[in-house]
DNA sequence: TATGAATGAGCATTCATTCAT
DNA sequence: TATGAATGAATGCTCATTCAT
C-alpha cells in the first residue's frame, strides 16, 4: 500500500506536468497558430524543461493533435447520434440536429478549431487526425443511409457512400467557412438550409 | 521604328524567358509538389539566372499561381456555362453535365491539382487564387439557382448563396477525393450520384 | 548473522544488476555502435530503471571501458608474455608469436574492437584506456629490447622506447586495418611479415 | 573585354569570400578544435552572412577538409619523393630524410595537425580525407620497395604493400605522438632510429 | 539499492529573396 | 533584361545525467 501511494504521487506528478503542456500549449497554439508556436514557448509556458514536452508527447504534432481528442471526443459523440426515424419528418429533424450541433460544436471551439485548419495543410499527422473524424462521419452516414433505405424511407441509391461523402462534405465545408469568418448565417439556417437540400432535393 | 523592332525583339525574348521559366516552373512543381520545389532547381532548368525568375513573378508562390492560370480558365469556362434549362430534366442534365466536366477537367490535370492541393494549404497566395476559382463558381450557380426558382423549375429556398456553397463543396470536396486518389469511382457515376442528390433530394 | 545475510543478498542481487547491465551494454553497444548507443536502450534490455544503470557506471563511457576490462587483461597477457631468447631464432620465434596472439586476440572480439575503434575517436575516457593498453605493451616491448641488447642479441640502439613505440604502432595499426576489415591478410603471413622487418630489417 | 572585366570583378570578389571564409575557418578551428568549433562562428569572424559559408563548403566538414588541402599537397610532396637509390647508404639516406621531413611538416602545422586528428575521430568526411593521404604514403612506399627489391638491395619480402603499410604506421604514429606532445624527441633523431630499424632490423 | 520523471544544452542548414553589377 | 553572389531568419529534438522519492 506504501507502495502503491509512492508511485501513485509519482504518477500523480507526471500527470499534472502532462495537463500543464496541455494547457500550455494550447494557449501558445491558439495564439500564434500552429506554424508559428514553438515548443520553446510552450515549455517555457508550462514552467518544464525544454525536453520534458518530448517525454509526452513525440513532437510538436502530437501535442498538438493532443489537443485535438477532446473536440474528436465530442464529433464522435456527434457522429454516432443514434439515428432511427420512423417517418420523413423524424429523419428531417434527426439530420438537421445532427447537422446543427456539428456546426455548434465547430463554433464553440472556434479558436481551436481555426488551428486545426491551419494545421490540417502543414502537418501530415494532423491532417491524418482530422481524416480520422472525416471518416468517423461518413461511416456513420453511410450507416444512416443504407438504414432509411432499407426501412422504405430514401431511394435506393447506388452508391450511399459517395453520397455520404458528399453531404458530409457539405456540412464539413459550410462549419470551415463558420471558423474562418467567411459567413456569418445562424447555424439554425444553415442547417435547416442544407437538410432541405439533402433530404428533398432542390427541385420539385 | 528602328527602336520599336529592337525593343520588340527584347520583348519577345522577355516573352520567351517568361515561358521557359514557366515550363521548368510546371516540370520541378509537379515533380517535387510546391513546398520542395525550389527556385533554385527552376532556374537552373530554365537556364535562367538566379534571380531572372523575380523579374517575371514576384515570388514562388506567384510563379506558381501563373501555372494555375490554364487550369483556372477551363474551371472558369466550366463555371459559366450557360445554364437555361426549360425542364426539370434538362436541368437535371445540364447540372450533371457541369459536374462531370469539373470533375473532368480536374483529373486530365491531376498531378498539378495534387500540387495546388497541397500547395492551398501552405501558401496564402495560392489559397487565395484557389478562393477565387470557388468564388466563380459558387457565384454562377448561384445566378442558376436563382434562375431555377424563378422559372419555377425549384422551390424557394431561403439561402440560395448556402445552397450554391453546399452544392459547390460537395462537388468540390469529391473531386480532391478523386484527384488524391482517395476515391476511384468513376466521374459519370459521381456525377450522377451527386447530381440527383442535389435536384431530387434523398428522400421520397 | 541474520543482518550480514541480508546484506549478503543484496550485494549478490547488486552484482547481478551489475552484469545485466554489462550484458545489455555489451548487445547494444556491439549493435549500434559507440555514439549511437543509448543508456535508455541499454536500462531497457537490461530491465532495470534509468537512473540504476549510473550507480554501477559514473556514466556512459565507463560502462563502455568495464566492457573493455575482459579485452585488456587479455591484451596484458599478450604484453607481458616472458621474452628470454637465448638466440636470434628464439627471439624472432617468440616475437612472431606475440604479434599473431595480438592479432588474434582482436580478430576474435573484432565486433567489440571496432567499437573501441569508434570509440577511441570520441571519447576521451576511452581513449585513455586505450592508452593504458598501448602503454602496457610499450613498456613490455621496451624492457624486451633492453634485455636482448644487454644479451648482445640485438644492436645498441640509443632510444629502445622509440623503438618499442614504433614496433608497437605497427601492430596496432595493421590490427585495426584487420578488425575494420582494411586488410585481408593471414594473421600469421601480418606476423611473419613484420617480425622479418623488425628483426631482420628490409635491407641486406 | 568588357564583360570579362566585369565577371572578373565577380569572380574575384567571391574568391576573395571564399579566402575571407577559409581565413576565419583556421582561426575558429584551430582556436576552439573541430567539434567546438561552429559554422555561426565562422561566418562572423569573416563577416559574411549566416548562409554564405554554404555557397562555398558544403557543409562544416568541407570547410575543413579545404582547409587540410594546403597540408594535404605537401604531404603528397613528402609521399611522392624521387627514390632511386643505388646503393643501401643511398637508400637509408633518402628513407631518413623523406621520414624526417614528414615529421617536419607535421610539426610546422602542429595546431592544424592537432585539430586533424581531433576531426578524424569524429567526421567521416575527414577521416576519408586522412586517409587519401596514408593511401598515397602506403602507395609510394609500395613502390619504393618494389623497387630495391628489383634491384638487389633489398631482400625479397612477400608481402610489400603489409611492410609498406607497416612501415608508415610506425611513422605515422610516432608523428601524432610528436603532434599531441606525447613525445618530445628531436625529429632528426626519431627518423634516424627509425629508418635504422626500418632497412638494417633490431638484430645482429 | 532502485526508480523514472525531469532536465536543458547545443547548432547545422535551407532557400526565398535582394541588389550591385 | 539579366546575372549570381550574398543574405539571414528561424527551431526542433536528443539523450546523458540528476535527484527526489
Amino acid at each position: 500500500m506504501n507502495k502503491t501511494e509512492h508511485l501513485s504521487k509519482r504518477q500523480l506528478q507526471a500527470l499534472q506536468t502532462r495537463e500543464n503542456l496541455l494547457n500550455a500549449g494550447r494557449i501558445i497554439f491558439l495564439e500564434k497558430g500552429f506554424q508559428k508556436a514553438t515548443m520553446t514557448q510552450i515549455n517555457e509556458l508550462a514552467k518544464t524543461g525544454y525536453g520534458t514536452a518530448y517525454l509526452y508527447f513525440r513532437n510538436k504534432d502530437e501535442l498538438f493533435t493532443a489537443l485535438m481528442e477532446n473536440i474528436m471526443k465530442k464529433m464522435y459523440e456527434v457522429a454516432d447520434r443514434p439515428f432511427q426515424p420512423q417517418t420523413k419528418q423524424e429523419a428531417y429533424a434527426q439530420i438537421k440536429e445532427q447537422t446543427r450541433l456539428f456546426l455548434q460544436l465547430a463554433l464553440e471551439e472556434k479558436e481551436m478549431m481555426q488551428a486545426i485548419n491551419e494545421a490540417t495543410g502543414v502537418s501530415e499527422i494532423v491532417r491524418e487526425k482530422w481524416n480520422q473524424i472525416r471518416l468517423r462521419f461518413i461511416t456513420a452516414i453511410t450507416k444512416d443511409i443504407t438504414q432509411v433505405q432499407q426501412s422504405g424511407l430514401a431511394r435506393k441509391k447506388v452508391n450511399t457512400v459517395l453520397i455520404a461523402k458528399g453531404w458530409f462534405y457539405m456540412n464539413e465545408q459550410l462549419m470551415w467557412d463558420l471558423v474562418l469568418n467567411a459567413i456569418t448565417d445562424d447555424i439554425n439556417d444553415i442547417a435547416e438550409t442544407i437538410t432541405d437540400l439533402y433530404t428533398g432535393g432542390l427541385y420539385k
